[in-house]
DNA sequence: ATGCTAACGATAACGATTATCGTTAGCGAA
DNA sequence: TTCGCTAACGATAATCGTTATCGTTAGCAT
C-alpha cells in the first residue's frame, strides 16, 4: 500500500466541492478552479475526484453519461430535473428503512445505496409548461 | 409527431430483454440477437432501446459507464455486485414510502425514482475473500 | 540537501453512445 | 396490387466523458 501525499490541487478540489451545493461535474470544478490554479489539468481533477471518493470524502452521483460530485457524505438523496438538468438534494429522515427491508429480502450483502428521483426542481415546476 | 412503425428488430429486442433477468447491456443484446438476425446493427439496438425506454416499455439502469436494461417495468430496485459486477433485482413492498416522504420534503414535482444498492450478490457473498 | 516516488500537466487512447447517410421496408392511399 | 412516403435499418464516422501514458514536478522521509 502506498503513502498518500498532500497536494494543493486535491485540497482545492475538495474545498471547492464542499463549498457548493450544485453537484458539479469534473469539468465544472476544473473551470471553477482554473483562475485560482492556472496550471491545473482536467486529468488531475478526475484523478483526485476518484481518490477522494475512494477515501469516502465525497460522493459520485450516477446521473446519466456525465458524473456529478457531492461534498456532502451524509446520507441523502438526489433529484434530476427533467427541465433544467440540474441535480438537487433531497433530505429524508434516515433511509426510510430501505437498507433493512432490502437486507431482509435479498440473500447477499448490502453495503450502501443511492436513490435518484426524477421530476422537476422547485424553480422549473413553478413555470408554465 | 411521427407515426411509429412496426419493426422486426424492435420486437426481437423487447422479447429478448423480457425473457431474461440478467440486465444486459446493449452489446449483450446485440450478440444475443445476432444469430437470429444476422444483419442486425449495434446502432439499431441502441436506437430501439432508447425508443422502448421512451415508450415506458423497458427501464434503463444507471450503473456506471455501461448502461444496462431491464424488461421488468414494475417498481423494483437493483444491486450491483462489487465482486462479479452483475446487477440483481431487489423486490420490496412498494417503495417503502420513499415517494411520499420525498414529496413532503421537496418543493418540486417528483415523477419517478430509482434505487441502486451496492454490495455483494448471493453467490459472491458466500465465497471466501 | 538528497533521494524516492506520489502526484502533476499534457495529451493520446479508450469505450460507450450518438449522429450521419445511403438503403430498406412498413404501411396508408390510389 | 402497386406506389409513394418516410420510419427504421445497417455501416460506420463522430462525439464525449473518462482513463492511461509519460516525462516532469514536488511532498516528505532520511
Amino acid at each position: 500500500m502506498q503513502v498518500q501525499r498532500h497536494s494543493k490541487q486535491r485540497d482545492a478540489i475538495l474545498e471547492n466541492l464542499c463549498s457548493r451545493y450544485d453537484h458539479p461535474t469534473a469539468e465544472d470544478l476544473y473551470f471553477s478552479l482554473k483562475p485560482q490554479i492556472p496550471a491545473l489539468s482536467l486529468a488531475t481533477v478526475y484523478r483526485n475526484l476518484a481518490q477522494l471518493e475512494a477515501d469516502g470524502k465525497i460522493i459520485k452521483i450516477e446521473s446519466g453519461a456525465t458524473k456529478r460530485y457531492d461534498g456532502n457524505v451524509n446520507l441523502h438523496y438526489h433529484l434530476t430535473c427533467l427541465d433544467c438538468g440540474g441535480v438537487f438534494d433531497i433530505f429524508l429522515d434516515g433511509d426510510c428503512g430501505l437498507t433493512k427491508k432490502a437486507a431482509e429480502s435479498f440473500d447477499g450483502k448490502i453495503l450502501t445505496h443511492s436513490v435518484l428521483f426524477t421530476g422537476y426542481c422547485p424553480a422549473c415546476s413553478k413555470q408554465v409548461g
